[in-house]
DNA sequence: CGCATTCACTTAACATGTTAAATATCTCCC
DNA sequence: GGGAGATATTTAACATGTTAAGTGAATGCG
């Protein structure tokens, strides 16, 4: 069997630890966890969205969000409402507070991927997303393997 | 602030989700966590390695790692004992029965990698692969981050 | 209308990620 | 050889990942 180290996934989860352990100590300081950033980010570009939409968008299953939602709305730093035509949609929104936290917080998050860039090669560092996002093209469609492979 | 969908951190994500989510059915079939499953494949490639090791191999935390052998030993797919000359250290290695999960799940998983690989091209895929190992190599060093850009 | 079905979201249960602290053992140096 | 510090592993505590089940509201269709 291949050397399991050498393996795409491997390669793809040392890759985004080797990132994300940049980021996570500035992220830290502020009290917020690499997937509660996600969130506000999304919100920030944002009026307000509905729970399902913000999933797909943070990359997030929808019971994570659904915690993470209740803490960060004890915290104020995001609002929810409930959709007036549909009583199960509730839509939310980055608050004030959010909104602050944020500022303090994004000066040092863009000059660390500034950094990061710069090590790595804008050039690179574009053609690398690219790939990734072709990657991720290839398998779009397969999505039962074990209706064609599993068992055979 | 640049659009997070398309920051680095989440182009990583997606792209292994996407491949992580060819491979999970597989493994639950057979009552194996992606975890786990990367700790018997480091395994079974050696005689016997301590917990430390093991951990930087099968990129777990220490923590993690405990846990999981403690759940893997309970299930006999694997066995410890404590290193002779050092009794803080204890030597992991797989189980018979171990061995026989791991040749029952192989080959599916195997055929999985290989319909990746068809679908996105062994070429790119290497070229990936390089590009993956390069961007951790250019953040090998920059381990303290907040020492020199936090807060600025 | 009425009710089975679908849908949006949450809760539950268990596994792992992450940091800090605890425990046990070993090493070194006086 | 004895105690301070280092090391290997585990435990604790809290946050998220993952799948299944629950809850309440909307929808469709007889």
């Amino acid at each position: 069997m291949r050397d399991f180290s050498r393996s795409l996934p491997m390669s793809l989860l040392r890759a985004r630890e080797a990132v994300m352990r940049q980021f996570r100590p500035s992220l830290r300081e502020h009290g917020l966890t690499e997937q509660q950033w996600r969130i506000l980010r999304a919100l920030a570009a944002i009026e307000a969205i509905e729970v399902t939409e913000l999933a797909r968008t943070a990359f997030l299953l929808g019971p994570s969000l659904s915690r993470i939602l209740r803490d960060l709305e004890a915290r104020n730093l995001i609002e929810r409402r409930t959709a007036k035509a549909d009583q199960r949609r509730s839509m939310v929104s980055i608050s004030k507070e959010g909104v602050k936290l944020m500022a303090s917080v994004a000066p040092n998050s863009e000059a660390i991927y500034a950094e990061i860039t710069r090590r790595f090669g804008a050039r690179k560092l574009a053609e690398l997303q690219e790939m990734l996002g072709e990657l991720e093209q290839s398998l779009a469609g397969l999505g039962n393997v074990d209706d064609t492979l599993a068992e055979g």
